[in-house]
DNA sequence: TATGAATGAGACTTCATTCAT
DNA sequence: AATGAATGAAGTCTCATTCAT
């Protein structure tokens, strides 16, 4: 899985045929198979490993206690901070999301709430019930937030801008200012 | 142009292989060739004509001598709207941001500051020099401001929102006050 | 023809297709199909035109009246000096010589005794009967003329040696002494 | 590389098509491309082999010690005799040679004197420098040895003759008388 | 008579998957 | 359990030839 991870993350799918991912991870072509149904299946199971990885790392020092704004920037920041910490991550997950498995999950998920997304969600519905943020769409929320840190996270990974931790900072109080409910 | 332009924005690359695109569109395999010299080629030149065709709509009943504000609402909701009603297009360009292609020409264009792209570059400069917008790095505010609009724009292209007009200037707006100078 | 001659002499017949052939005449691509069958008439057809023009070029001053060797000498020199003038034909029955065409020409012509050539097999009976050259069979003696006339000229064309006048001389009496009955 | 022999010398390089070597080798088309990089490779990796096979065959047996006249004869008809029992491998050669590759291989070669052909080019500078043979351009005693040898496999190949023992002597002695310093 | 856009068979090559070892 | 050679469908692209204009 980590050979899958290195070689689709730095070059694509396109250039991960099942021999070059066999070969670097040491073992014969013939071996994945025994592990993985198919190629498809080693993808959507990297992907659900990683996704786990992540909420993980979210979850660690979330402040459960604190305010709403807290909590938020919290989410966001750790995030933020785990794409850059760990390129190869967010470029496999950029993607996986532009496939035809990323498309057809990311409906299936949000429209039936399910995944671990559905973290987000309730922070969002919490945020909304309580006149904390803007009373919005669940999903544009979610847009309005990810967004910015998705195109962030893929400009310091393509070597476009180099993040500091006070850029993270600043993008993440701009960003809430724009859901705040004032 | 326009049955690759399909293909490739249902279906993704990869599924959109000459001889289907050549079906598609009524002709032989190689008569495309006739006409583009390789599929790259193909990809390139659509990619081309609907990045033109979007300036196009911008530019259409630009505010010029209007507020900054006004300016950046009226380019932030012309790109969305056109996204929204031009689907298609909007797929095709994430696919193609999202390959070894989009990604190269994505780090030329920003590091030479060249393309059509230089367009938001200036205005973005002019607010930072103004003290309109606050003082962040070009491409962060890049990020800040197309981030949002390109989920809201996928959201509403996989029918996970229908977005409404009122949305729209909800977003830009929301969105302006994360980036305003205050 | 002279756009077929040299785009086959010099980059070989795949890299000759009919629309290069069509656009180096200045014609449309149908065009050559009102005065060629096909792409192997206009080679049979070439070849034709370009052995009746080395015919010509070997008779003129032929010493009719000479002896034996003079003739002899006479041909295979006008040959050679024709091949070192004209490298495009040259090159041009060489690769006529080497693809399915040639092969089974080669061997009709020789069995039936049809074709230019019977001039040279005239000869070479001739020398044969008169006790004037070797007592060899036709074939051989051809060979042993025209396989080094054929590598001569040969380096020359790519350019690996600069046939001087003197080395033609000398060529074809080192040869003649090969064949000559002594 | 058998199936490949035999298809591009009864036929040549271009109806030798991938599919069909693979066909007459027993074995699935993408097979090949386990051993050969590519088609262009196949080809060279044969020519290769065959001309080592062809310097081991005229290695056999040659006088060492003997006169420049004996080995020189030694190596011609050495030569001759592989080329007669080896019809496949002398074809596959004379398309070789006739064909971009073995052009510009002819002229690296040549020109940097390596090769296997460098055993002859030795050979014949002994010959010269001890004025045993004429005193022309190792490129014109090369051609002149070797073109009437090439011609006479040729006419032997295309069963145009049938070439006995007895010719192949009588053959190589009268080139000797060529090339002789009298 | 001339054109040249259109065709589609066929060329080379890649790669997910299988299976005998 | 592990291997990796073999497979062959499918992909991109070329080009001799046709035919409506």
């Amino acid at each position: 899985m980590s050979a899958a991870l290195e070689l689709i993350s730095e070059q694509g799918f396109h250039k991960a045929p099942m021999s070059r991912i066999a070969d670097k991870a040491g073992v014969g072509a013939g071996t994945i198979y025994l592990y993985f149904e198919s190629k498809d299946m080693l993808i959507k199971t990297l992907y659900r490993e990683l996704e786990n990885e992540i909420m993980t790392a979210i979850q660690k020092g979330y402040p459960e206690s604190e305010s709403f704004r807290e909590r938020f920037i919290h989410i966001w920041t750790s995030l933020l901070r785990y794409f850059i910490a760990n390129p190869l991550h967010f470029r496999y997950l950029e993607q996986y999301h532009n496939s035809p498995y990323g498309v057809s999950m990311r409906r299936d998920r949000i429209l039936s709430k399910t995944g671990d997304s559905s973290i987000f969600i309730d922070l969002f519905e919490e945020g909304v019930s309580s006149h904390t943020v803007k009373d919005l769409p669940i999903i544009m929320l979610f847009a309005l937030a990810f967004g910015p840190m998705v195109f962030l996270a893929r400009d310091h990974t393509l070597a476009l801008i180099k993040l500091q931790d006070a850029h993270i900072v600043q993008a993440a109080t701009a960003y809430w200012e724009a859901i705040e409910n004032k």
